[in-house]
DNA sequence: TTAATATTTAGAATAATTCCTGATAAAACT
DNA sequence: AGTTTTATCAGGAATTATTCTAAATATTAA
């Protein structure tokens, strides 16, 4: 749990305005997003924050994932019916994900790619968030 | 089971080239998919496939599912960890989902914007395929 | 028609996630 | 600080979409 300042009062800040509370788990799975930044399920969330934090849940990782989640400081990610992974990164970006070797990374977009895509839209349809998600391969 | 000869050689063609067989049950569920285009999870598909083929089991619409999607012929659809949903347009194209009322259409997308797309990966990825989901409200 | 093989059926199994309930911790109030 | 109120946590049970299993049936090939 080596959470830094910036990081704490941010989480602190969020959780506030959500009327949450703050507490070691939260700021435990926060931290777990953080440190290692690629794309990791629950499951996986679960083993890491346990190495710091033994006696945490499965439950309490849910719970936490999605209070993060709700409070717009982790953004959950879904490949097909895979299980959900979990991403810190909140800039509008897609995923690139290679089911042979399980890579995963970011894929920031361009507003003109964005509105362009939103202007494909019909009439009278407003997306207020666009999933994006390539699969394929990198060499 | 109004599948029209149009459809029904493309069933077969597909089936064949697979090495799978031509079974009362695929050609029912594709016509229930082809029938009414509105996205249905695999439970819609078999309340409506039951109807007309009282005998068919879940097990059996999901194996159809997952035979016609090899094939080619259809297309899972995913929203988060809702359950699948199914789609007989081919054409490269994404989704529109209201979350609120259920409504789910196809939103077709130019070549243009789809090579932007691609070439917003960084060098060394290649996609395959891209599932785009635009998650909004209509009026 | 028979033999070989694929498919179907029904129910059991699986796996990710959610729900439930008593215990614990955090904030609010003396 | 101590007490009360309320939110959160832990552990296990429940849920749900989907997959698996094995016996019965249908399809194709011989």
């Amino acid at each position: 749990m080596q959470l830094n300042a910036e990081y704490k009062t941010l989480l602190d800040n969020a959780l506030e305005r959500s009327g949450l509370r703050a507490t070691k788990q939260r700021e435990q799975i926060f931290s777990v997003l953080l440190d290692k930044r690629d794309h990791p399920t629950a499951d996986e969330i679960y083993a890491r924050a346990r190495s710091e934090m033994p006696s945490i849940s499965l439950a309490t990782v849910y719970n936490c994932l999605e209070t993060l989640t709700e409070s717009g400081l982790i953004r959950a990610v879904n490949f097909e019916r895979e299980p959900t992974r979990y991403c810190p990164n909140l800039t509008q970006h897609a995923h690139f994900y290679c089911k042979a070797t399980g890579e995963i990374i970011d894929v920031e977009l361009n507003e003109r790619i964005l509105s362009e895509l939103k202007a494909a839209l019909p009439k009278g349809y407003h997306a207020e968030h666009i999933d994006i998600a390539f699969n394929g391969h990198s060499n």
